[in-house]
DNA sequence: AGAGTTCTTATCGTTATCGGTAAAACGACA
DNA sequence: TGTCGTTTTACCGATAACGATAAGAACTCT
């Protein structure tokens, strides 16, 4: 995880919340009220600014309607992510 | 969200974080060297008993090498939640 | 230009995360 | 009963989230 891929996961996360919340005609005071979290607050999130906490998500998730995974979505096809179950080799070699 | 949902949230995310963890035969130890969290904050996490940012979840994922979603993981069949695109209706009354 | 709506940014105070370290608890196994 | 490996818990200090509030931008209307 490298600074920058961070950003990109905030700022990413952050757009997606931004659009389901426009899907759906949403002000941010409105979401503020849905979710009980601050429009400062919401605003710093879907503008990527905030590292929000896996509850705070997950409240806003609840109030979009949508399931958690669909905020994280990483249907970015990457170098071949297989996007579940690849726990057999992982050869640390003598890292650990 | 209710508190109790909350708590729920954090233990289950926990759990599988330990689950997926134990598949590939890593230790706190080792995984706090590949993710840079401290073994104790991953075992706070892993109890439920921390609730984590969004960046140290996805460490946590980069490392065991799967998807931040698998980690939300919300395939617990709810009241036939769509898990994707309901974003019609919503229907808020005059509450706001 | 002025008013209205929406979003952004800033500041303050409270609370929580997080890494570090160290100590305690829980195992298993001889 | 011991020790070893692992995990949990407890403290510390630094950083950051979060709510509240208020001020500033931006944009659209008339």
């Amino acid at each position: 995880m490298s600074i920058e891929n961070e950003r990109k996961l905030l700022a990413d996360v952050g757009r997606r919340i931004r659009a389901i919340r426009a899907e759906q005609s949403l002000n941010l005071d409105q979401l503020a009220r849905l979710t009980g979290i601050s429009a400062p607050a919401l605003s710093l999130i879907e503008t990527g600014k905030r590292d929000a906490r896996l509850t705070t998500l997950a409240k806003i998730a609840a109030a979009l309607r949508v399931s958690l995974s669909v905020l994280m979505d990483d249907t970015s096809p990457g170098p071949d992510a297989k996007t579940k179950d690849a726990p057999q080799g992982y050869d640390l070699g003598d890292y650990l």
